[in-house]
RNA sequence: GGCCCGUUGGUCAAGCGGUCAAGACGGUGGCCUCUCACGCCGCAAUCGGGAGUUCGACCCUCCCACGGGUCACCA
């Protein structure tokens, strides 16, 4: 069989080589050991969590290294295509944060390995193909769905493997004639690798995430060019992640089965194996078994479901990471205020199983990182938040930002800061008793403080009110009044002798927590009172005792 | 079903031949505190099962069970 003229008569148009594409994508100028790594979703959709997953692994590997971090769309199969689906991905890492070094952005690429997006990388398929066919190591298959079919059938019955391969490979061997004829009525064809495996002997790659792996030689002669010229993920896998210049190919595990398909195509195409990083799947708890998190029936697998939800976005980073490498918890702990950068993100570090997505986990670290940030920061947040999903409150928020910074600043910067909400959306609930529009008047009192009491409290405290006290002798008011009528203004005495006292200090300090924020739990109550001024300070517990 | 991969408390996990089997989330008891929150001190809770190898096994081998992945002109 004349190879050549065979790949003159399916690819006449294709005049570029290997050679030709080699030379418009040399090797990088990059250090010893620095690694190229990538993320290459495909835009069928929204953004998954599991692509934060993996672009932050890649991308702190990659730039860790000293290399390179950038961004393909695997747009190749236009049936599942989602219209803007590659701009809501482009958008969406910028707002996580993620930067690329190269790749395609909205408008379409930067960089000079692309173009970046497959469905515009057809010719380059093409020539690699076409190289394929003069190597007699691909070739033109015209099988029908039907025709398929039939043969899954014969094997079935025969108790043979399912596939296209080996005595069932109609076309392999097709002689000339044959494809011309066909050619010639027009019929629709692939192209399939002619595979040199043997099934009974073994490939064995080192994965570097799950280490050793060992399995039987492929055998089947899978399409690389489907009908329409394009090629499936793993021609393209091939193509591109050689061209430009991949070293660390990580991706989900699912693609651990076909393995041996992209080792005997980089064999086939003369390329050198990048390292392979399969990373375990995201899970969830569904009932009482784990699954995985599914586009479908999981709203948290969208990542637009966690900003508009109100997650600080460096909760979930912080949170993706944790999942990425435990240890990077005790790092923090150790480095609370590191940039994250700084961390030493590891493969060796990263589970091999199945993590479960702890929405609860996520919420303590959301915590945790608010705690640390400057009022100024948590205001720019939950003002940004607000704009898209509470315009009232973002009202609130932008008319006086002086005002909102002060309450948020109550508690911040020790220690020992407040860790009062994980969420944006927690913070109105928070700090709304602060503005008169949204101070609903219902006030939630113990159930353990009399109501007659805690009216009479409330009047005296209105005589005594001075705006002007330093926080100790605004509190040694509030013991002198417990004095005064009956209350232990020392708790250890109090703790000794309750039946000795109507109740205590704190009893009293709750009263006026209440009466002025109608919460059991806000700030401190010395603060929050400075902040809302004598005016209404007065005037709230003046109507909270009216009520009672 | 074939082929792969996995299995340490409810969850995330450290450990890699000798440990009282880390730590975190969650749960729970207490302390601290003007209330919460925070913090601190405790508690409960784990090596899927069975054979080996070994003086000794969570760590090594084999078998089983269970879980997951994959068997497309989808990625």
């Amino acid at each position: 069989m004349d190879y050549n003229y065979l790949a003159e008569l399916l690819y006449p148009h294709i005049k570029t080589t290997p050679e030709d594409m080699e030379k418009k994508y040399p090797a990088r100028d990059l250090p010893e050991g620095a690694r190229v790594m990538r993320i290459a979703p495909s835009p069928t959709g929204y953004l998954h969590i599991g692509a934060l997953y993996q672009a932050m692994a890649n991308e702190r590997s990659a730039h860790l290294s000293g290399g390179k971090f950038y961004f393909r769309i695997e747009d190749t199969d236009s049936k599942r295509e989602v219209q803007g689906a590659a701009e809501l991905f482009i958008t969406m890492f910028g707002k996580y944060g993620i930067k690329f070094d190269e790749g395609a952005v909205i408008d379409g690429d930067d960089g000079n390995y692309g173009p970046y997006r497959q469905s515009q990388r057809t010719e380059i398929y093409q020539t690699f193909a076409k190289k394929l066919v003069q190597d007699g190591r691909a070739y033109p298959c015209f099988c029908t769905d039907e025709e398929i079919e039939a043969i899954r059938k014969q094997q079935e019955e025969a108790g043979d493997n399912p596939g296209y391969y080996g005595k069932y490979a109609k076309w392999r061997d097709a002689s000339i004639e044959d494809i011309e004829t066909a050619l010639k009525e027009g019929k629709p064809y692939v192209i399939r690798l002619k595979s040199m495996g043997d099934a009974s002997k073994r490939v064995k790659v080192t994965d570097a995430i799950k280490g050793e792996l060992e399995f039987p030689q492929n055998e089947q002669d899978f399409v690389i060019l489907k009908s329409n010229g394009t090629p499936p993920y793993h021609f393209a896998h091939a193509v591109d992640d050689h061209l430009m210049h991949t070293t660390h190919v990580m991706r989900g595990e699912e693609w651990v089965a076909t393995l041996p398909w992209h080792v005997e195509l980089f064999d086939a195409l003369g390329f050198k194996r990048p390292v392979y990083c399969h990373t375990a799947t995201l899970m969830k708890l569904d009932g009482g078994s784990k699954r995985k998190i599914s586009k479908r029936k999981d709203p948290e697998a969208d990542l637009a479901f966690y900003i508009k939800e109100g997650y600080p976005k460096d909760g979930l980073l912080e949170y993706v990471m944790t999942l990425l490498n435990s240890n990077f918890e005790d790092w923090r702990r150790a480095n609370p205020t590191a940039p994250m950068t700084d961390f030493q993100f590891s493969f060796k570090k990263m589970s091999v199983s199945g993590a479960l997505f702890d929405i609860q986990k996520l919420y303590d670290v959301c915590k945790d990182v608010v705690s640390r940030m400057t009022a100024e920061e948590v205001y720019e947040n939950v003002t940004a938040w607000a704009k898209d999903n509470d315009p009232e409150f973002y009202e609130l928020l932008e008319a006086d930002k002086a005002y909102a910074v002060e309450i948020l600043g109550i508690g911040r910067g020790g220690k020992k800061p407040r860790k009062d909400f994980g969420l944006w959306s927690e913070v109105k609930a928070y700090m709304g008793f602060f503005y008169d529009a949204l101070f609903t008047g219902n006030k939630d009192y113990p159930e353990n403080l009399d109501k007659a009491e805690t009216k009479k409290i409330l009047e005296k405290y209105v005589d005594i009110f001075d705006e002007n006290d330093e926080q100790n002798v605004w509190f040694d008011r509030l013991k002198a009044l417990a004095d005064s009528e009956g209350y232990a203004s020392d708790m250890k005495a109090y703790k000794q002798d309750p039946a000795a006292f109507k109740g205590s200090v704190a009893d009293i300090a709750m009263m006026l927590r209440v009466a002025v924020t109608g919460k059991q739990v806000s700030p401190d109550t010395y603060c929050v009172m400075k902040i809302l001024g004598k005016e209404r300070v007065l005037g709230r517990i003046s109507t909270a005792a009216a009520e009672l």
